[in-house]
DNA sequence: CTCCGGACGT
DNA sequence: ACGTCCGGAG
């Protein structure tokens, strides 16, 4: 059976690999609900100077409880995610004045605290308690998925109840303390999310997403990619039979393909109704006065994953005795002056063809 | 620059 | 279901 494979593997290589962490020698519910507090979002090696500084500062849920907010938000201060420190200090206070002192002991009691959702109550309700439920965090999304190749959308309803069910079906009922801390602890040293090292895995022999060329894919997170809008207005520069090109080499999309020099604005309205008289041109070219055509009414439009891209582009027409001058503008800014046959020849975005193809 | 990540407010 | 809160690593 996998699942006694997995948890043995995993519970035998935990104490062999595992950090030393202040708040790993306790069972104290504050100490501990205020390290998972203050490493919610926040890798180890930031949050441990927070983590003494509190217990210095605050070492009882009492002491947090009467000290002023401001005191807690100054301690806080560089963590981020401030709200963090007020929700800590809303409930040491409602800990000391409606709950006589008693720290919430299971995990639905935890979950009734501010800032304390799913994951912190089962790392609370497991740490301190023994109580037998899992952490589900980003460590145990991306074990999980890539051990059993379980490939639901962990950013789904769907996808995290999957896991949740999983995640409960494997933990032991002796040892769920240290078997939680095994499977974060497994995901931030050994599963990482990039480039984990799969030859010297412990559970590599019948890792899912090993087997099936899956690790970078797994988990899968269809987090909507927040898509950004560009705006550009490019400058197709025509003189005597050629073109000026560029080649794109900064680190942006369409590395190595050829397009025109353009500008980049953050609005529509920068792109749209070009007015000929007011276009701002580089100086050099405005002094050869071009013709120009404004191409199109409305913008191209080009969607890729994560960018959504409306172009405009002007046509600029001179005259072969201005070429000379051309030629040394564009040499100063890194462009070319190609062919027709030599720009048909280059490799393009889909962007620049489609405007090629409408205009001719 | 992009990616990563718990909880909460909407 | 989606945006917001934040800072660090790469």
């Amino acid at each position: 059976m996998n699942f006694n494979y997995f948890t043995e593997n995993l519970l035998r290589w935990y104490p062999l690999n595992r950090r030393d962490l202040p708040w790993r020698e306790t069972r104290n519910p504050y100490i501990i609900w205020l390290s998972e507090i203050i490493l919610q979002q926040t890798r180890v090696a930031q949050g441990l100077p927070y983590f003494h500084a509190f217990i210095n500062k605050f070492p009882s849920v009492q002491a947090l409880a009467k000290a002023p907010e401001e005191e807690i938000l100054r301690t806080w201060q560089g963590l981020g995610y401030y709200s963090r420190a007020r929700n800590l200090h809303a409930c040491a206070k409602s800990i000391i004045h409606e709950k006589n002192g008693k720290f919430p002991d299971n995990y639905k009691d935890l979950l009734e605290l501010k800032g304390v959702g799913p994951y912190t109550a089962a790392a609370i309700a497991s740490f301190a308690y023994k109580e037998q439920i899992a952490v589900v965090d980003g460590n145990v999304y991306r074990v999980l998925s890539r051990f059993f190749g379980l490939d639901v959308d962990i950013s789904s309803h769907q996808g995290k109840k999957a896991f949740g069910k999983l995640a409960n079906e494997i933990i032991p009922e002796n040892t769920p303390d240290e078997y939680n801390q095994a499977i974060m602890e497994f995901g931030a040293l050994q599963c990482v999310p990039k480039n984990p090292n799969c030859q010297q895995c412990p559970l590599h022999t019948r890792c899912h997403a090993l087997q099936n060329g899956l690790v970078e894919t797994l988990p899968v997170n269809e987090k909507k990619i927040k898509v950004k809008s560009r705006y550009f207005l490019y400058f197709h520069i025509q003189i005597d039979g050629h073109t000026v090109v560029r080649t794109r080499n900064e680190k942006d999309i369409w590395q190595g393909l050829v397009d025109f020099p353009l500008s980049e604005y953050s609005s529509m309205e920068s792109i749209e109704n070009i007015d000929p008289d007011t276009l701002d041109l580089p100086e050099e070219l405005q002094l050869l006065r071009p013709n120009y055509t404004i191409s199109s009414e409305k913008p191209f439009k080009h969607l890729l994953t994560h960018q959504r891209i409306f172009a405009s582009f002007v046509n600029l027409k001179f005259g072969a005795i201005h070429k000379a001058a051309l030629e040394k503008w564009a040499q100063s800014k890194n462009y070319s002056l190609v062919t027709e046959p030599r720009l048909e020849s280059l490799g393009k975005p889909k962007l620049i063809v489609r405007y090629l193809n409408q205009k001719y």
